[in-house]
DNA sequence: CTTGCTCACGTACAAATGTTCGTGTAGATT
DNA sequence: AATCTACACGAACATTTGTACGTGAGCAAG
């Protein structure tokens, strides 16, 4: 089903400024991005445009200006990608990068008490209606 | 500190055979990999070089062939290339990969057991702050 | 109407990536 | 010795990616 090419690099970071933005114009992405990041305009126009090829956001002009709207959720992207970093750097296993992201990555205090919950959902689900 | 050039999918594909072989030469990486992905001896030997090129692997001739070893632990990679993807995806904020992560690859029932402890050692560590 | 802006859109182009071929040569087989 | 084999090593080459330029059209201000 992931008939959708992959995101670059590039195409995602304009990819993740039009999730956040909903519904933008090039120019609105363009400056959403900090200025440090010193992207060009055209650049951007052109990972819209790529983006839209690969199917990723939907542009349609309105008057004269290109609105370009989010096409697929960040959650299905973020699975795709993830998933495949997954199994390249993993060989499929979850739990080390988990591992990696709680130790190395520094989560905040109340981060832990989340996961700590989220933990005890699904061992609850998984333990009790589950009879092999 | 080390400004490696970061690896390509395919590279990573096969730094991890090498990772798991620990040293090995060209023929023993092709043959590591699945017969599924159908990939040729000559390119395996080409992301090796690649790979060396980028310092994240070393050669060195024994005889007539040529020994590769792994040059960079696989544990400063995937914090290099993890990090990057959490700050493309999702701004530099691990927690929402995290719950990802859990939520939807399926974690075995052991895998939450230790993720539990693993909390469990960082609340200790971290602030005694408690006030649940 | 003439200048000047701002875009969309097509084009460009070097670098990186994925993939493979060709050549030369050091050992193995006949 | 004449072949054959298995590599190392150098090239090649089509795609993809990162980045940007140039042109022409619509609109605005002089």
């Amino acid at each position: 089903m992931t008939q959708r090419p992959p995101l670059s690099k590039g195409e995602m970071e304009v990819a993740r400024v039009l999730w956040d933005l909903g519904r933008a114009t090039v120019r609105q992405v363009h400056e959403a991005f900090p200025a440090e990041r010193g992207i060009d305009f055209a650049t951007v126009q052109t990972y819209l445009r790529r983006l839209e090829a690969k199917g990723y956001v939907k542009g349609q002009l309105e008057g004269r200006v290109r609105i370009y709207v989010p096409g697929v959720r960040p959650t299905t992207v973020i699975r795709e990608t993830v998933d495949e970093l997954v199994d390249r750097l993993f060989g499929g296993e979850a739990l080390p990068l988990v591992r990696h992201l709680i130790e190395d990555r520094g989560l905040q205090e109340g981060d832990l008490a989340e996961l700590r919950r989220l933990i005890d959902r699904l061992e609850e689900e998984g333990g009790h209606d589950e009879r092999t």
